[in-house]
RNA sequence: GGUCCCGUAGUGCAGUCUGGAGUGCACGCCGCCCUGUCAAGGCGGAGGUCGCGGGUUCAAAUCCCGUCGGGACCGCCA
């Protein structure tokens, strides 16, 4: 190395030494007879002192240097509190620039801190600047750290790192794919991978028994804010298990890595809530339960009601908006805009007085009997002062609105402690979803277990039949999912057929998998945790990309390279895009 | 595919509702001064296709239409 000390080590002890440092400069304050450098590399700043006035001056941000010098206690009076590396300074006999600097596109070092403090497209068109940024070095130290962890805890647990192929076959996601055409096949396509499960089930029945890999996923589907076309999965699966093993091992490794990246000790066993529960109480199939306010079920309170948004519907349900009581027109307002702008109709609500009673000038209020009046305060939860949000229509559906309104009263009121971690298991998943067309689509993917119960009447009652599925949630986020897979042919065969998948083309798809299950195939099953979301949970951030070395654009791009880019003809035509099928 | 927000100096913003000279702030940048600062300080200076195109108007950063880019959300997506 050329250099003999990191910069952010140095410390009182290390006085009256030579060092030789190297890194950039963070900062330069000239005061003409002596000029003060925080000399800046991986591991921290430290404070050169330069007696060359010339030397000094020719110096900007963000120019490589070498240093030689000697450290020394700063004198008295002088030292930096602030900084690891305060109470010493390095000396400098003489300095050598290795590369200069051009005028930066943006502050590296300065009063604005923090993700939000320049625009992304800037901050990821130079991310080699940006991640010389102290958060964001940060955030990419801390993803490091967690899938040390990861290699560490999957490896004590004798689980096996195996690489899948990349290019390779449509998987079973439900996606769109990212298509790769190929030139020695013209007119034939890979696809990339959504996830590695098709791969991973091979590998259950080739007898590995516990099979982890971090895999890069692609799925061809919008952005979000914790969404990206490409994107990382920690993926395991283990042969001759019950969820009880995906449960302890999970718990296992969140446990570690929870308590070595925050210093913070989860209690073990998770919760855990079926999903219908979770959808009853919370409105939501991933809940996040570190505030109250539950949902609930009016459903029987208004049988028989004469106010026509209720009537006839088979669910109305309610949410509190504490304190909702004394809220202006305008606030009320807001909340039907807000409920508008997700498709619902509207909102309607009723306002509890002081007295505890409902005031019976409301737009709905208006509407009920007296009977449903009297009691609507306890069957709904709530208080003097407060208001009711209601929904009414389909269970799901309506639902869910109220569930995506708990979580915006929650925010919107300060509910949420937000220090808490409050984990949990979301078990027995539906099997099966209505599709558009009157069909049905697996929830998980076509190979997910019905569960004892169901296992020999899931085609009977494709609409309620329950699925050794589960996931994993912490504070309103999923974290992981996964499920016991389905190992023998006939009970294959029925999910095929619920959805409406012939034989023909289970066959063209999966023929590669059937084939292999003919082979005593083991009772298996797994789980996949988006590693970009939990780096991302843990660092602290709601963006996956502050997590992501290199991110993309919404729009798919990639704002440093230019990817995507168009094509040549000469590409185009070897490519063999254009052959017709 | 839909809804909303943003686009003004290198960076972050104000100005837009209510049209009147590229009007302004902070940081950065350039020059000079300065031997104990650490967001150093002082003095001076440069820097603008107000995203782009069209329209209305005597006059457009500002109003209208379109478009591009970015972001959030819905749809979609484990």
């Amino acid at each position: 190395m050329i250099r003999t000390r990191d910069a952010g080590t140095l410390r009182a002890a290390d006085a009256g030494f030579a060092v030789t440092l190297a890194g950039w400069v963070a900062r330069r304050r000239d005061h003409g007879g002596v000029t003060f450098l925080d000399l800046r590399d991986a591991s921290g700043v430290a404070q050169v002192v330069l007696r060359d006035p010339e030397a000094g001056r020719a110096l900007r941000a963000e120019f490589c240097v070498l240093v030689h010098g000697t450290v020394a206690i700063r004198p008295a009076g002088n030292a930096n509190p602030d900084l690891p590396t305060g109470n010493v300074e390095v000396v400098a006999t003489d300095l050598e620039v290795l590369s200069t600097s051009a005028e930066l596109p943006f502050p590296i070092e300065g009063s604005l801190y923090g993700p939000g403090s320049v625009e992304e497209t800037t901050r990821w068109r130079h991310r080699y600047l940006d991640l010389r940024r102290a958060w964001p070095a940060t955030a990419l130290r801390t993803r490091a750290r967690m899938t040390s962890i990861i290699r560490r805890v999957m490896e004590a647990n004798d689980f096996l790192d195996v690489e899948t192929p990349y290019l390779t076959r449509s998987t079973p996601e439900g996606a769109r794919d990212f298509l790769v055409p190929v030139r020695l096949q013209p007119g034939h396509w890979y696809a990339l991978p959504q996830s590695p499960q098709l791969f991973k089930q091979l590998l259950m029945v080739a007898g590995l028994e516990r099979y982890y890999q971090i895999a890069r996923c692609f799925r061809d589907e919008d952005f979000r804010a914790d969404r990206t076309p490409e994107f990382t999965q920690l993926d395991i699966e283990l042969s001759f298990l019950d969820e009880e093993d995906v449960y302890a091992l999970t718990e296992s490794l969140l446990t570690t890595l929870w308590r070595d990246l925050l210093d913070v000790d989860l209690p073990v066993p998770f919760a855990r809530m079926t999903y219908a529960d979770a959808m009853r109480r919370f409105g939501s199939d991933r809940p996040d339960l570190r505030f109250g306010l539950e949902l609930t079920d009016l459903s029987g309170h208004f049988a028989g009601t004469r106010f026509r948004v209720f009537a006839e519907q088979p669910y109305v349900g309610a949410v509190v908006l504490p304190g909702g009581g004394s809220l202006t027109r305008k606030e009320l307002d807001s909340w039907q805009d807000w409920a508008r702008g997700r498709g619902a109709r509207g909102l309607a609500y009723v306002l509890i007085g002081e007295d505890g009673a409902v005031r019976e000038s409301g737009p709905v209020a208006k509407h009920l009997s007296a009977e449903e009046l009297v009691g609507l305060p306890a069957a709904a939860g709530a208080g003097a002062g407060d208001a009711v949000f209601f929904a009414a229509g389909t269970e799901r559906p309506a639902q869910e609105l109220l569930g995506a309104l708990r979580l915006a009263i929650g925010r919107d009121r300060g509910l949420i402690e937000e220090s808490a971690w409050r984990f949990l298991w979301v078990t027995h998943f539906p099997m099966f979803e209505p599709t558009d067309g009157g069909g049905w689509t697996a929830v998980h993917h076509p190979f997910t277990a019905p569960t004892p119960e169901w296992a020999d009447r899931f085609a009977e009652e494709p609409g309620a039949g329950l699925a050794r599925a589960y996931d994993v949630v912490v504070n309103g986020i999923e974290l992981g999912g996964g499920s016991i897979r389905i190992h023998r042919a006939g009970m294959q065969q029925q999910v095929f057929d619920v959805i409406g998948l012939t034989r023909e083309e289970a066959e063209s798809k999966f023929g590669f998998l059937l084939e292999a299950f003919r082979y005593g195939p083991p009772p298996h099953g797994g789980i996949a945790f988006g590693l970009d979301r939990m780096a991302a949970v843990l660092a602290g951030t709601d963006a996956i990309r502050e997590v992501m070395a290199f991110p993309k654009a919404a729009s798919g791009g990639d704002p440093l390279t230019g990817a995507p880019t168009p094509i040549t003809p000469e590409q185009r035509r070897e490519a063999g895009i254009d052959v017709a099928p």
